[in-house]
DNA sequence: TAAAAAATTGATATCGTTGTCAAAGTAAGT
DNA sequence: ACTTACTTTGACAACGATATCAATTTTTTA
C-alpha cells in the first residue's frame, strides 16, 4: 500500500537502518549516501510512519494541552502561541479538556499519556495551581511546562506573568488620575489570579493610604452577569466610588452595563478599568482600559520549555516571568 | 517497564489473542475467560498501547480539526462541540491550524493525516468551500466532515446552517418592526456565509419592495475596525438608515460605536443588528439582537458523523442542517 | 606500510499490538 | 454414535520503524 522504509532502502540499495539514519538526520552518514537515500524518499514519496517511529522510540511527537473551562478567546491565544512552535518543530497539539473537581483527574491523564506515549504537558490555570494533580504528574514521571502558577515551583518549567504587579501598576494610574474612590470586583476564587489581582489593588490602596470601602468590594466569578449584579450593588448605595477596577473584561463591561441603565456617564462620572483585553474590551463603548498579558507568548515559551525539555533546542530556554501592558482606553479618566 | 499485554496473558493463563480479544470487546470469548482476562488487566494496571495498536490496526482514534483564522469563541464553540463526541468515543482531538491561501495545503495535510494514521478530518469554513482542498483529500481516501459549506456535496457527510434562512428571517423581523431603510455591512468575501447572509437580506428587502440603498451597503471583513469604519461612511451621509444589519457581530459592535461617538441614540435613532451571538453581543450597551447559531451542536453533530462513518455507532446519523435562532435584545427596536 | 582508530554500513532483534488461520472443544442434527 | 456446524482458543506472522552490535571500509598514526 503505502512506501516503507524497506521500499526505499531496496531503491537505493542501502539497508533499512541506513535509511533511518538518514531520515533521523544521524551523523556518520557519508555524503554520496546520504543524498542517494535522500533522493530515494523523494522519489517514492516516502512518509515514515508516525506509529511505527512512536512504538520503537517511545514518543510520539505530540504535546497536550489541558484546561479547564477557561476564557474563550484566552484559550485560543494559548492555543495559537504553542501551535506556532509545534509547526516548528513538526510536535502536534492534541487538547484534553478537564474539570478540576474530578477526584481521579490525574489518573485519567497519566492514562491517557502513557497509552498514547505523549511527550508532555501544558498546563493551564486553575489546573496549574493543583499541588496534587502536579506531583502525580511528576511521579509517573511526565514532562510538562506550567501557564501562570501562583507560587514558583523549582521542579518544572513555568511561565507567569505578574498579575500582582500588574493589578499594582493598574491601581496606581487609577488614583494617579486622583480617583480615591475606588472599587474592585473579585474573579472566580480558585483562580489564584483573583486573589493577586486583588492583592495588588489592595497593595496599592494601602500605600497611598486611600480607604478600603469593603461595600465597593464585590466578589464576582469572571463572568459578565457577576460585573453586572457587582455594579447594581455598588450603585445602589449613597455613596459611590469614582473608579471601579474589574478582574476582568467580561465583569468590566457587566459594571458598564449596569452604570449606563442607571445613567451615570463613562468615564465622566464613573471610570471603569478591567484585566485581560479580551475582544469585548475594544468593542463597548466607551472602549475599556484593561490589561494586556501577552497570552500568546507565554504559550508559545512554555510549549518553547516543555519542547526543549526533552527536544533539546539550540537555544535553553528557561522559565520567565512575562510582563503585562497597561491599555489606556476610553473608560478611564482624570477625576474632575 | 510497564505492563503489556504479554504480561496479562501470563499472568491469566491465556494466549496474548485472547487478551486482545477481550480488550476490543471482540465477540466469542466465553464468560469465564472474559472476566478472568479483566481480573488481570485490573490486577496489573494494564494499559493497551496505542501506538502499538494504530501501527497493527492501521487506526489512531485520533480526528483532526482543520480551521484557518476563525473567530476565537467560534472556534472554541467547535473544539468543545467536538471533544464532547471524543470523549465519548474514545478518541482524541489533534489541532491543525491551516492557511487557505497556501497551495500546497492539501498536500501536507493529506502528509499529516498518513503518518500519523489520522482516522478523520474536522473541516471547518472557510476550508469547507474549496472544493480542490476537499477534492484532493477525497483522491487520497479521508474520510472527513464538514462544517458549513455553502453547496450541500453528496460524498461527505456535513452540518450545515441556514445562513440564508437566518438572514432572511432577521431581515423581515427588521422590517415588521416599521424599518424601511436598512443598512448592511457584509462580511470578508472569502466566506461563502458572508454573500448567503446577504442575499438573504436582499430577498427579505425585495420582496417588500423595499429601496437596496447602495450608500448603505457596506463591504467588511467580519472585524470589529471593518464595522467601525462602515459605520462612519454610513452616518457622514444625509439620509440615514433607521437600521443597520452587520453580518458578525464585531462589525455590528463597530457601526454601534461609530454611532455612539456621533452621538446617535441607539434603539431610538438607529436600530443595530449582529450575527453569531458572540461573547461581545451580550456585552455591550445596548446589548446586540442577533443569530445564534448553534455551533456547539452543529460541531458535535459532525463529529458523530465522522466517527460514526468509520466507527459505526448505534445509531446512523446522516448530514443535518440546523436552525438558527433569532435573538432579539436592546438593539433593536419598533421604529416610532 | 602496518597497526590502530574512526567512520560507515548492515543483519537482525525488537517495540506491543492485531491479523491469519488452523486446532481444539461443544453443541446440534440425523 | 457420527457427522456437521459452531464456538473458543492459541501459535505465529506482521505492522514499520529504531536499537544493538558486529562487520567492513576509510582514515590516521606511528
Amino acid at each position: 500500500m503505502s512506501v516503507t522504509i524497506k521500499d526505499v532502502s531496496k531503491h537505493a540499495g542501502v539497508s533499512i537502518k541506513t535509511v533511518s539514519r538518514v531520515i533521523n538526520n544521524e551523523e556518520n552518514v557519508a555524503e554520496a549516501t546520504k543524498s542517494k537515500v535522500l533522493a530515494s524518499v523523494e522519489k517514492l514519496g516516502f512518509k515514515p510512519n508516525k506509529n511505527a517511529q512512536s512504538l520503537r522510540s517511545k514518543r510520539s511527537y505530540m504535546i497536550a494541552l489541558l484546561y479547564d473551562n477557561p476564557n474563550k478567546s484566552y484559550l485560543a491565544d494559548i492555543q495559537n502561541g504553542i501551535l506556532q512552535v509545534c509547526k516548528k518543530s513538526g510536535y502536534n497539539l492534541v487538547l484534553q479538556e478537564c474539570d478540576y473537581e474530578d477526584k481521579d483527574l490525574s489518573g485519567s491523564i497519566i492514562d491517557f499519556v502513557e497509552s498514547f506515549k505523549i511527550d508532555g504537558l501544558i498546563v493551564t490555570p486553575p489546573l496549574s495551581d493543583m499541588d496534587d494533580f502536579l506531583n502525580n504528574l511528576d511521579l509517573a514521571g511526565i514532562q510538562y511546562s506550567i501557564i501562570a502558577p501562583s507560587k514558583k515551583k523549582v521542579s518544572s518549567p513555568y511561565v507567569s506573568s505578574n498579575d500582582y504587579d500588574a493589578s499594582y501598576e493598574m491601581t496606581k494610574k487609577i488614583i494617579s488620575l486622583g480617583h480615591k474612590k475606588i472599587g474592585f470586583v473579585k474573579g472566580h476564587e480558585i483562580h489564584s489570579a483573583s486573589s493577586l489581582r486583588f492583592n495588588g489593588f489592595i497593595n496599592a490602596m494601602d500605600e497611598h493610604s486611600l480607604e478600603r470601602n469593603f461595600n465597593w468590594i464585590i466578589q464576582g466569578d469572571f463572568s459578565f452577569e457577576s460585573g453586572f449584579h457587582a455594579g447594581e450593588k455598588i450603585f445602589s448605595l449613597d455613596d459611590l466610588p469614582t473608579a471601579i477596577f474589574a478582574s476582568n473584561d467580561p465583569m468590566a463591561a457587566g459594571v458598564m452595563k449596569s452604570a449606563q441603565m442607571k445613567k451615570i456617564l463613562i468615564p465622566d462620572e464613573l471610570s471603569i478599568v478591567g484585566f485581560d483585553d479580551s475582544p469585548t474590551a475594544e468593542q463597548v463603548w466607551p472602549s475599556l482600559s484593561t490589561v494586556k498579558q501577552p497570552v500568546n507568548e507565554m504559550a508559545l515559551h512554555a510549549a518553547k520549555l516543555l519542547i526543549g525539555e526533552f527536544d533539546g533546542l539550540t537555544e535553553k530556554t528557561v522559565s520567565k516571568e512575562f510582563k503585562s501592558e497597561i491599555i489606556i482606553r476610553e473608560s478611564l479618566k482624570k477625576l474632575n
